[in-house]
RNA sequence: UCCUCGGUAGCUCAAUCGGCAGAGCAUCCGGCUGUUAACCGGAGGGUUGUUGGUUCGAAUCCAACCCGAGGAGCCA
């Protein structure tokens, strides 16, 4: 038995004995010779066992091997440019097996399957290679948040997941018992930060969010992962180019450091590597007359056979109007100065136009719709009491986010950029569901 | 919540006008020294989502229900 190296290795061991330990991804038989295609998490690479190099034992356990049995297989590296795999051109000349497990009869074949099966069987499907491709661009996107935020001087301070009090409307929250008390899943810790800022001036949370939608589109999960920077003395402009910045970065760093999965997500790259500052921004009253245009001219929304809708001034967008929108820019484009009326009640109004506020979102290209949501927020005490009482909201749950006022307030400003968005952007995907490793859709909660 | 489409072998699908339930893959057995979702020969595998109705006869027609898909609304 040789060395215990890993899939990744092999490059620097040719000529030499080692070992690799996995699983089975997919066998061909061939008389004397059987090609296996092992797994070990980190790549896939083909080892090739003859009959005349092994023992007949071995020989044996190789051609009753079943898909995803774990195991041992000791071998020569060679280099070998037919070799399949991950990164491929490199193969093991084996001379030694080891069965681990063989395993049950494997329900997920290399071939087409349906979705519903898939998801059912989500804890198997995670090792198919699509799917272990998009879990490591994720892992990047995470580290390329991080990163990004990290070296440019925002602090990680993480917010409560469960919060007393419904910040924007009970209808999307879901409820818990909190030892007889009414509690809701966070669908944001964005107020929270607005107290931490005032401590470290820049910061953000990440982590899971919660929304009880009824929504079952390809674009909605009912527990989604949200980063959540906030931002003292920034405004809506100072807003806009830090956002710019920091999605450009995360799609940079997945280009560098995801070329492969990339590449076995078949993504056209060229796209993506548009993703540079500085980002188109249209204003709210522009992007109405696009919708307004193109309804008139019959145009259709790119993607589906329906037409673009008309809009009302004052009315948020649809789906339908998003995807236009974006699909004007081969960069994501800010839409800002939304109406304020269809805008939550923390938004600073524009002071000649208070009919609009100072927010933004931010649209994807290529139909993924919003990946963030951000704005300025109301600093003066006054005017954010007023707002409270117009959306009718209990002020006594509130009374310490009118605190934060009093006592220093400042202007400022933040955004929430989905991750599952992000990364079914990224990897071009058609559902977010693929984006996370265990999806909560609307009415599916297994595995 | 509403609209549209769907549910047949482990998986992907077919079954003409209502007339014997079929293929490919997977599995098992046999063959093959370069396979890439191999190929060749053979075998096993079915409560056609559920319940009821129409009919000589229902996978097929009707009703209700269950489950799934993706679109609207809402959102990241």
């Amino acid at each position: 038995m040789g060395k215990v190296i890993t899939i990744r290795q092999m490059s620097a061991h040719v000529g030499e004995a080692v070992t690799l330990e996995g699983w089975l991804y997919t066998k061909t038989g061939k008389g004397r010779l059987q090609f296996l295609q092992v797994r070990d998490g980190g790549g896939i690479c083909q080892a090739v066992v003859f009959k005349g190099n092994v023992s007949e034992e071995a020989f044996e356990l190789a051609r009753a091997l079943t898909q995803e049995s774990s195991l041992r297989v000791t071998g020569t590296v060679k280099e070998d440019t037919r070799a399949p795999g991950i990164p491929g051109g490199y193969e093991l000349d084996v001379t030694g097996l080891e069965v681990v497990q063989i395993a049950d009869e494997y329900p997920i074949q290399p071939k087409e399957h349906g979705v519903e099966f898939l998801v059912r069987n989500r804890h198997l499907w995670i090792r198919s290679s699509r799917q272990w491709a998009i879990m490591r661009v994720r892992a990047t996107v995470i580290r390329a948040i991080r990163g990004w935020l990290d070296n440019n001087g925002y602090l990680n301070v993480d917010t409560p997941i469960l919060t007393p009090n419904a910040a924007e409307g009970t209808t999307t929250l879901f409820e818990i018992d909190f030892h007889g008390e009414p509690a809701y899943l966070a669908q944001t810790g964005q107020l929270y930060s607005e107290a931490t800022i005032l401590a470290f001036g820049k910061v953000y949370c990440f982590g899971p969010t919660f929304r009880a939608e009824k929504s079952k589109t390809r674009r909605h999960l009912q527990e989604f992962w949200m980063v959540e920077p906030e931002i003292a003395f920034c405004d809506l402009d100072g807003l806009m180019e830090i956002e710019e910045q920091f999605v450009s970065h995360i799609v940079q760093r997945c280009l560098e450091e995801n070329a492969e999965e990339l590449k076995l997500l078949e993504r056209d790259t060229s796209a993506l590597e548009q993703v540079t500052p500085s980002f188109p921004r249209i204003h709210y009253d522009e992007a109405v007359d696009i919708v307004n245009r193109a309804a008139a001219a019959g145009e259709l929304v790119p993607g589906y056979e329906d037409k673009v809708p008309h809009i009302e001034w004052g009315d948020d967008f649809g789906s339908p109007h998003e995807t236009y929108i974006a699909a004007q820019f081969d960069k994501p484009v800010f839409v800002h100065h939304y109406p304020t009326q269809v805008k939550a009640f923390y938004m600073e109004p524009e002071p000649d136009r208070p009919e609009v506020c100072r927010s933004v979102d931010l649209l994807a290209p290529e139909g993924y719709g919003e990946i963030t949501g951000g704005s300025e927020r109301m600093a003066d005490v006054d005017k954010l009491i007023a707002g409270i009482e117009e959306h009718e909201l209990p002020m006594a749950a509130f009374d310490w986010y009118v605190d934060l006022r009093r006592y220093g307030t400042v202007v400022h400003s933040g955004f929430g950029l989905g991750l599952e968005r992000t990364v079914a952007w990224i990897c071009g995907l058609t559902h977010l569901r693929e984006a996370i490793a265990f999806p909560r859709t609307l009415g599916s909660m297994r595995p």
